[in-house]
DNA sequence: ATAAATACTATCAAATAGATAGGATTAATA
DNA sequence: TATTAATCCTATCTATTTGATAGTATTTAT
């Protein structure tokens, strides 16, 4: 399972993707009314996007959120990383959170095989999806 | 990810159906040692096994646990289910612990789509694999 | 100055993960 | 029937993660 925290980012990314042809940056208060987000919750969540580099922000009054780059340059896994961490379901077949297993040799491992497979196959899925194509869909 | 809790069900269960041959049953003591599992952790996962109809276990002496059913009628999916729940990602599109999402109205949500995707892709793989293919890889 | 926004720090409650301890019960066998 | 060897059961524990909330500081446009 994703995180809510994640579930949340990623609908607010797309909500933002979804505003920014007007000119003004976008307001937190306005995609947790929209998107059933918590207020202070989603706060966060867009403080750590931006610390990312995903999203800009501004200051004080006129403030708000923007896509720091192209909505079609931000891939669901880039997002997903960041705020849930790793996609495989072990850490041991992990492209980026790479962990060996403290109890077994991966050589002999019966495993690590078909989890390696489910993250490839799910990497196939989630590596062609970006905050612009979900903002079509 | 899946816990280690669930890593530790698979690969005891793999063991058992290794061992299975001989007309003893398999003790948690040697699975354990074998396969690295803290002792009492693992006694708690394959009680939880046998409740759930996988393993059949024998008290006292000459005791411990069997397959209840052929290897290759265990699916990695039903294990995996026992232990750790839900196998999508999200949880309205959980075929098995389905449950609807309090902040986003179905029809209308940008991220059910792929998620669905990810869990035909990721139980392709599962569905395909069984405690005996396991133990064969 | 004021209003409106994000930034930051601290805190919190509940659930989950990952176990451990100790004793009760069952069954084979000497 | 006593002993031994095994599972069964209940309780408990610690650390981490999840999902948030509160309050204040800071910045910026007007």
């Amino acid at each position: 399972m994703i995180s809510n925290k994640c579930k949340y980012a990623i609908k607010a990314l797309v909500y933002i993707a979804g505003k920014e042809q007007e000119d003004k940056a976008i307001l937190t208060a306005d995609i947790a009314r929209e998107q059933q987000i918590p207020r202070k919750f989603l706060e966060i969540i867009l403080r750590e996007l931006r610390n990312n580099r995903i999203l800009e922000s501004k200051r004080g009054k006129d403030g708000g959120f923007r896509l720091l780059r192209a909505a079609e340059d931000i891939s669901l896994t880039e997002v997903m990383r960041i705020i849930d961490g790793p996609i495989a379901m072990l850490p041991c077949v992990s492209l980026n959170y790479y962990r060996k297993c403290d109890e077994c040799e991966e050589e002999s491992c019966e495993i690590k095989g078909v989890f390696e497979q489910v993250r490839d196959r799910t990497l196939d899925i989630l590596n062609s999806q970006t905050i612009k194509s979900l903002t079509l869909s």
